[in-house]
DNA sequence: GCCAACGTTGGC
DNA sequence: GCCAACGTTGGC
């Protein structure tokens, strides 16, 4: 059983928009280390926190759940979609997504500074300088503790 | 809006 | 296969 961390716009779709549709796929990563992430390593049922990237603040908004196998990305096939790749064949795609589905949204976001701050997350991915990456693997115990952080906090 | 860090592309 | 140039990510 892994852990994921997986990171959105708000501005673009946030985990308001995920409490509202319950089910979505993750489209338009084009990053082959997460896509190998989505593709070959998830397993329905593992979770992930929801990370709200270029935020006010940033942080982890709530936790999401891996729904069902990999499956191509449609957005690659779609001329008018800003993620189409002309070079990918229906007959063996390029991009593999899954779908994720709403499991909690936090009383209020865990912002990444206190994330950064925190002596118990040291060592985890999101927090390593100059790392970029929207699908990432996150520690049982990482997982564990930033949830309970979320749960701690109060509405504002 | 700036810019550091990173991944990808393409010339050679 | 190297690496400079370029485009993108994402914190600040």
């Amino acid at each position: 059983m892994r852990h994921w961390l997986i990171k959105s716009e708000p501005e673009v779709f946030s985990i308001r928009d995920l409490a509202r549709v319950k089910v979505t796929g993750w489209e338009g990563v084009r990053n082959y280390l997460a896509r190998n992430f989505m593709r070959d390593l998830m397993a329905p049922g593992e979770l992930a926190l929801f990370y709200h990237s270029n935020a006010e603040p940033s942080g982890v908004a709530g936790v999401a759940r891996v729904h069902g196998e990999a499956v191509p990305d449609p957005t690659q096939f779609q001329k008018k979609s800003e993620y189409f790749d002309p070079t990918s064949l229906r007959s063996g795609p390029r991009w593999m997504m899954r779908h994720f589905e709403f499991v909690e949204r936090f009383p209020a976001l865990v912002p990444l500074a206190t994330l950064r701050a925190d002596p118990a997350l040291r060592g985890m991915a999101l927090l390593q300088k100059g790392q970029r990456l929207s699908v990432q693997e996150v520690s049982a115990a990482h997982f564990a503790h930033v949830v309970a952080l979320g749960r701690a906090t109060r509405p504002r």
